[in-house]
DNA sequence: CTTGATTTGTAGTAAAATTACAAAAATTAT
DNA sequence: ATAATTTTTGTAATTTTACTACAAATCAAG
């Protein structure tokens, strides 16, 4: 959990008003002024002009441009716009259990904050690359086959009745047996998407690997810690965090419901564009 | 005008930019122009001066002045810090359409971003007291019918595996022949749950009468404008703002599955208080 | 100390935002 | 239709804010 957060806050500028805290013991005497200035009230820094602030501070009006351009900020008023955005970070990237004390007005922002910020961490990590490499092979696709089993079937059955109304040959199966009748005589034109959003799930892999063996493209929606990221040829990882681990899993589908949707997006562009140029 | 605007804005919690979008029809010609030049590019309107803006927009510089003071900023520089402030998220509270030129980088952020709004929209607009009320008719239900037709199925169908999962009495239907059936024989105990995200399906609201006239409970989760609403004992409304009218919808089911795992957590923290109480 | 480098502030300049006022539309009444 | 009134919009001047050049002060090393 801590890694794949710690990773998408190097990624995501962290907040300035971090930055600022955490540079504070390498700051001079009027820096440091400016500094502890903006910290003690940074909404208020982001409202007042570079001369209350200056008098705030007890420094020179340029002494405070240069604490500017010492934290990269063009100049005061691009400062008060960085910190602005540290500030209102709407969303917590914390991820609260639930009690059983709790009410519904205490509950319910609850389950909706983790289901937004798990969607935010995944809207930046997401590679791109991946995504129009898959929605490549999706349109080359003979035939594509959504597998998956349990919570996760709901993401393949909705993606099949996507796909279909763009007249994509797709079907979704969650039965196991009906999986591997299905991978073993797999084309190498078949893709065969497999979802899941546990680690472990020995049945799904062995799906995969005989259609692997068989040369079909095997894709996959999947943990990132998942072994079956060896055997596909493209997988998409997107790790969840779950309000609570022994209760039912909420975010997962929802996220991986909308990576689909970026998919089939993907693939109705690719259509209409290849379309047009036909066309033309 | 404006006073009912600051009221509307209070009540719903919305950003700046929400707030903009939803005045744009009400806005005269010049302002129009201004706000559309701020929700063409919002974070390059936090960065820009107010004589950019007004070319830009192609108006003078006070019109842009005269826009803050419409939206009740003090000036243009504390407009530029609203806005900055509703963009702090990183997700743009706007639905911007996708175009068909659009590549991967730019489409995948904004399909997530259209689903978080309207997530973020609805956690704030949804009503606890009615959450409440429907959790308790559920815990008491001889049996629970889950009823939608469509993409929405799939949201019943999530529903009754985890409802299962909880030892509730629960089946879903997609088929309008058997809805009807299973509404004509409805007791007054049971519930019939109805999820739609159209406004017009005669079919749905017919198989709601049926339940009614039956004496049977009768929710339902629908956008606001729904006839539905009028049969139903208790509804859940939830108005979503897809990326485009003439594609798929995009964030409707997220949005349904989130509202629907509120009402199982809801029911869960019940069913385990009331269980907890018994023992004591 | 004194020299050289760095830091800080003063004062002036440039840019940005706001205001006052006049011109132009739009609306209403005649 | 047209004059009168209201509203809207832009021009120009004013005020405020931000930045820059340069000089004074502080600091460090010889």
């Amino acid at each position: 959990m801590s890694r794949a957060l710690k990773i998408s806050a190097k990624k995501a500028n962290l907040s300035l008003i971090e930055v600022i805290s955490k540079e504070l013991p390498k700051l001079n005497k009027t820096q440091t002024k400016v500094a502890q200035a903006i910290l003690a009230d940074p909404k208020s820094a982001t409202e007042s002009s570079i001369a209350s602030l200056a008098k705030k501070s007890a420094v020179s009006e340029p002494s405070i441009n240069r604490f500017c351009k010492r934290f990269n900020a063009t100049g005061f008023p691009d400062l008060k716009l960085r910190i602005a955005r540290s500030l209102a970070s709407g969303i917590c990237y914390v991820y609260p259990k639930i009690e059983a004390s709790d009410n519904v007005a205490i509950f319910t922002p609850k389950i909706f904050d983790s289901v937004i910020s798990n969607l935010a961490l995944v809207r930046e990590n997401i590679c791109h690359q991946r995504i129009y490499q898959i929605v490549e092979r999706l349109v080359q696709a003979r035939h594509i086959y959504f597998f998956a089993l349990g919570a996760a079937s709901i993401v393949a059955r909705d993606a099949v009745n996507k796909f279909h109304s763009l007249s994509l040959p797709v079907s979704s199966h969650d039965d196991i047996l009906i999986q591997q009748m299905f991978a073993s005589k797999g084309h190498h034109k078949d893709v065969f998407f497999i979802i899941s959003d546990t680690n472990h799930n020995k049945e799904l892999l062995d799906v995969a690997k005989t259609a692997k063996k068989n040369g079909s493209v095997v894709i996959s929606l999947i943990p990132s810690k998942s072994a079956l990221s060896n055997v596909s040829a493209y997988s998409l990882s997107a790790d969840i965090f779950e309000l609570s681990d022994n209760q039912m899993p909420l975010s997962s589908r929802v996220v991986y419901l909308v990576i689909l949707d970026v998919l089939i997006m993907g693939v109705a562009l690719n259509i209409g564009n290849s379309h047009n140029i036909t066309e033309a």
